[in-house]
DNA sequence: ACTTCTTTGAGACTCATTCTCAATAGGGAA
DNA sequence: TTCCCTATTGAGAATGAGTCTCAAAGAAGT
């Protein structure tokens, strides 16, 4: 399914209507660099010509979210950053504190022990949050 | 070493003058309920007629966060929330998100892989967030 | 007590995000 | 196609956690 028919049927599922903004915002997100926050996003569109208020930038990410096409960060920076979730395999985030860089991980036995732990505390999981943040190495970065 | 020489210690450390002010955050995160946010810390103080304003609530909550004496936790929902470190063994935190119980947990084998992972990866680990969300069975959570 | 330098409080300010409401536009019915 | 009803949109106001400003008050060494 490509991504406007994805978006279709969340929308219809929703009672919500089909519109343009709604596409460009659904693609912005699934097209450009990851985790952008939603001012870049409003930004990358009106440069492209596109149309759309801040507003609506906010209102379509929440539908998308809730309708997990879109994952929401939260990096401890005072805004949420977001990236596509469609065809995209379940990962965290390593965050470099000096150039911010994002490296992405994903580790089974992480994954299993988190929800053997849910389970024993009587939770029934809905999501997690793991961030592991620190210096990287990287010539360019400012960490020297 | 008590709390209050606790405080001393760090403030001469980072040259700063220990007043009464500081001392009665301090006390207020160690002898509070855990998990609270700055407007409850302001809050719980006004209420034992402990005059301080919001801005030095926040100013000495920098100064013990940096310091390692209070660990700033962001549990998704648009406020930091804060906890004394003293003596206080390393765990994380599953949150209800019908009720918002905070649980806290710790598990030596997710400990091991997330050092191994940064290692691997060429960063020097600073800190991490894992934050497991989920509905609890509680009778009293409003989730049935 | 004197002096110097820091801290404090009140309220203004910031900044991401949400809300308001009049104007605009989907989309089903005819 | 057009009509009509209702949802959506945009511009800017509002919100709320957290930060900043600056004059007055307070540490602490002498």
């Amino acid at each position: 399914m490509n991504n406007t028919d994805t978006l279709k049927q969340i929308l219809h599922k929703e009672n919500l209507r089909y519109t343009q903004q709604r596409q460009e915002v659904w693609d912005e997100i699934c097209t450009s660099d990851k985790h952008q926050d939603a001012e870049n996003i409003y930004n990358s569109l009106r440069k492209r010509q596109i149309n759309v208020s801040r507003a609506t930038v906010y209102r379509t990410i929440h539908v998308l979210v809730k309708n997990n096409l879109v994952r929401r960060l939260n990096l401890d920076d005072g805004r949420s950053r977001f990236e596509n979730k469609i065809g995209i395999e379940h990962h965290d985030h390593i965050v470099c504190l000096n150039c911010r860089k994002i490296i992405e991980f994903m580790d089974e036995t992480i994954e299993k022990r988190q929800t053997q732990i849910v389970k024993e505390q009587g939770f029934e999981i809905v999501r997690h949050v793991h961030q592991l943040f620190g210096r990287c190495l990287d010539e360019k970065c400012p960490n020297k």
